[in-house]
Formats: structure tokens, sequence, C-alpha cells
DNA sequence: TTGCGGAAAATGTGATCACAAATTAGAGGC
DNA sequence: GCCTCTAATTTGTGATCACATTTTCCGCAA
């Protein structure tokens, strides 16, 4: 017998503890979503239902559908054909295409931030580097999902950019998941730690040299976790 | 006394005309935003209220909201801090860095439609290519921005792209309202027909030349549009 | 004429409901 | 045991409701 919140009768129940700003629910929502996508909780295949989402996270089925439609858009998630959702499953034929699509875009978004943000703090991209090294070591795998996201994040979004930054991070939200299923199945051993080229070509004020350092992270990174195997299901 | 038509009482009317599939309505809805953003009947700045658009198209708000979260997570919709809606005005930084993201990205696209499909049909390309000189001739900027749309996309979509395309689309909607309000301003005569130059290369089967007569005309196309004025309010 | 209040209307948000379609479970027959 | 058909459950969808917040509108005073 737990708490037994049916969360609200007909009329609404004014705050039952805090909902603070508005769309406040919608948005609470998202950031759990989307962060569960980009540390790899949620496995490609995995079916997401309204419901199920909602009482999971304690809110009425209707901000999970707006969130839902919304992730759809940036095709982190998959509208079925019945209408059921799930996290896409990688192919052989998206994985190629994603990776273009960010050697396209990150080395253009990183150059871009070292030429007018002035706000790179090298110091703290060091000191991240040195935690993502630290979560290899022990094997946590969320903890280096989550870290790596931060890494280039914090660069490109120095990038002060309000086009180009949207289009990678629905990128991220789109392979982040299938990263995370072939995590520990292959090396996770670099043979050249780039993060620590891009913290150099940062200081130095090379935008070449970081253009170069993040599309060899990028490159190399897919090149090692990726191509192992797409049949991946994993179901449930 | 019109119909008075409440659209359901608080049971279901059982398809009053047709819903046809699943999720039927909010594919409506979904359609006729998008098109509309496209072809510029929705201006930059221009309010878009849920219950507005959603008595304009016959449906509930539901499917609107669900809809606007799509569109506003492609950032083809804005939803300012109150909530409110309004299609997202254009800056300079924000133009500049679609002309960078559209040369990154759609030349690629062309190539490798060019590469991998089969399906490029030179000669409707041709056809709607006439259709748009057709309508620079009568000023018709609606069907000018859904044809030039139009041939960009065959070329686009032949690519068999499921990665490249939806960010292509994204960056389209968000510049498409701005193009339109500057339509008309400036001389819309280009020094070159680069669509017809891309057509030549589809025939030869050039995937380089293609690359240059879709950046060219992008460049071109937006330099000579773009740059006139950002303050462009049109309020209403 | 120009501000300034305050009432009235409009708007987004979260919740619940009703229903159809789809999935799942289960019973029965081969 | 395996397949099949049916019943029960689950799930997405569209609609409506209640409410807080915001905006708009109108009258009144300076």
């Amino acid at each position: 017998m737990e708490t037994d919140k049916p969360a609200g009768k007909a009329t609404r129940e004014t705050s039952p503890a805090i909902l603070l700003k508005r769309g406040g629910m919608r948005a609470h929502v998202d950031q759990a979503v989307r962060s569960a996508l980009l540390t790899g909780r949620f496995i490609p295949g995995k079916a997401v239902t309204l419901r199920g989402l909602a009482q999971e996270l304690g809110v009425s089925p209707m901000p999970v559908r707006e969130v839902i439609q919304r992730l759809a858009a940036e095709h982190a998630l998959e509208v079925l054909p019945n209408g059921r959702v799930q996290v896409p499953r990688m192919t052989a034929s998206r994985f190629d295409e994603v990776l273009k699509a960010r050697l396209l875009l990150e080395p253009e978004l990183a150059a871009m931030a070292l030429e007018t943000g002035a706000r790179l703090d090298a110091r703290q991209l060091e000191k991240i580097d040195l935690e993502i090294d630290a979560s290899l070591g022990t094997g946590d795998a969320e903890a280096y999902m989550a870290l790596n996201h931060d890494f280039h994040f914090r660069i490109y979004e120095a990038s002060r950019s309000t086009i180009l930054l949207p289009l990678v991070e629905s990128l991220w939200l789109q392979f982040a998941p299938f990263m995370r299923t072939v995590y520990g199945r292959v090396g996770t051993a670099h043979l050249v730690d780039w993060h620590k080229e891009a913290i150099k070509a940062i200081r130095g004020g090379s935008a070449a040299g970081l253009r170069a350092a993040m599309a060899s992270d990028i490159r190399e990174g897919m090149g090692l976790l990726g191509r192992s195997s797409f049949a991946v299901v994993e179901d449930e």
C-alpha cells in the first residue's frame, strides 16, 4: 500500500507539491527522456508507452504525449504505423549517414566555438576528460556516455549557435542509444586521445587543429564502436 | 444559427466525416502547417494560437498541440517563455548560420541522390523548373516557394537519406517564412539559372557538377534575397 | 489626449474520459 | 504439443474540462 496518489480527481488539485513555472511538467519529462536516451538507459527497440512513462515519472499522460511528439520530430523516437513508439534500431546505412553528418557539422561547430566563444574553459574540459578516463577505468558505461556528451557540448555550446547546434543534438539523440549497446563489446581504448588534442588546439587557438581533432575523435570513436553488429535486438 | 457543431459532446461522434487511419487528424494538421510555413503563408512573428489553428482546421486542440510541439522541436515554431507560440523572426546571425548549414548539407545530399538514386527524373525536374520560371513571371510568390521546394526535395529525396534529409527539412522550415517576406523586395532574376546547371549535371552523372550547382544556387538565392533587412516585423 | 486600473476574454497546461484498434492471454480443439 | 479462435487487456487518439496566467479591452481620471 503505497501513497495511492491518483494525481487529481477531475478538479485541479492546485499544486500537489510543486510545479513552479509554466510547462514545468513537460520540461521535466523532456529532460528525463533526453537524458535517458543520451546515456543509453533506453535501448534501441525498447517500446515506449504513454501511460508507462507517465506513471514512471509521476505525471499524467499529457506532458508525455507532447514530449514524445517532440522527440519523434527529432527522430530520437520512432512512431510505428500502429502508433506504437519505440527507440529506433540502428542500421548500417543509418550509421554511415550519422557518421557523415557528424563529420560535416561538428568540426565546423567546434571551430565556430573557438572563433566566437570566449568562454571556452580549457581547464574545465581537462577535468571532464580526466573523469572520462576514470569512467573507462571503472567500466561505468552510463557515466562515460554522459561525460563524453558533456565534453563535446561544452565546446559546441560555446559557439552560441542556434541552427547547427540543434541539428547536432538531434544526431546525438539518434546514435547515443546504439553506442551504449556496443559499449564493452569492443575495446574502449583509443590509440590516441583526441580529447587531449582538442584541448591543446583550444589552448593554442588553432581552429584547424580543433577541427582535425574533433573529426578524428568522431571517426575513431564511431569506427571502433560501430560496425560491430547492427542486428542488436535487445528486446524489452 | 449555423450548424452548431460543437464537434462532439462528451461521447465520441464516431467519424463525423472521415478520419480514416491512425493519427489521421495529426497528420492532416502537420501537413497543413508545414505547407503553410514552406510556402510563406505564415509570416515571421505571426502568433500561432492553439484554439485558433484548431478551429481553422476544423479539429480539436489536441492534434494541434502535438503538431506544435513537433514543429517547435524542429525550430520551425518558437515557444516563448509565456507559452505563446509564434513563427520565429529572422536575425542576421541566424541567417548566416542557415546559409552555412545549407552549404554543408545540401550539396552532399544532392551528390548522394546522384550516386545512389536511380529514380532521378531529369525530365520532371525540367518541367518543374519551367513552372518556376512561369511563377517568377507572374509574380506568384506562393507558387514559387512551393515549386522551388519541390525542385530541391525531388532531388534530395532520391538519396533515400534518413538522417541528412530530415536535418535539411528542418532548415527549410526555418528560413522559408523569412524568404517569403523578402520576395518581391529584390529582383528575382538570377544571373545564372543554377537549376538548369543542376539538371545538366544530373544528366551527365557529374556529382561534382551537381554539388557546385546546388552550392551556387543556395549561395546566390540567399545572397540576393537575404541580407535586405532583418527587422521585418509584419505583425499579425 | 494620455496614462492607469480593472474587468472580461483568450490562451496554454495538465488531467480525465470515451473509443477504436491492436496486442496479449487463455481456452478449446486437433 | 501446437495451432486457432475468442475474450480481456493495453495502448494511442481525439475531445473536453478546470484552472492559472496572460493579454486585451474599456472606462475613468489627470
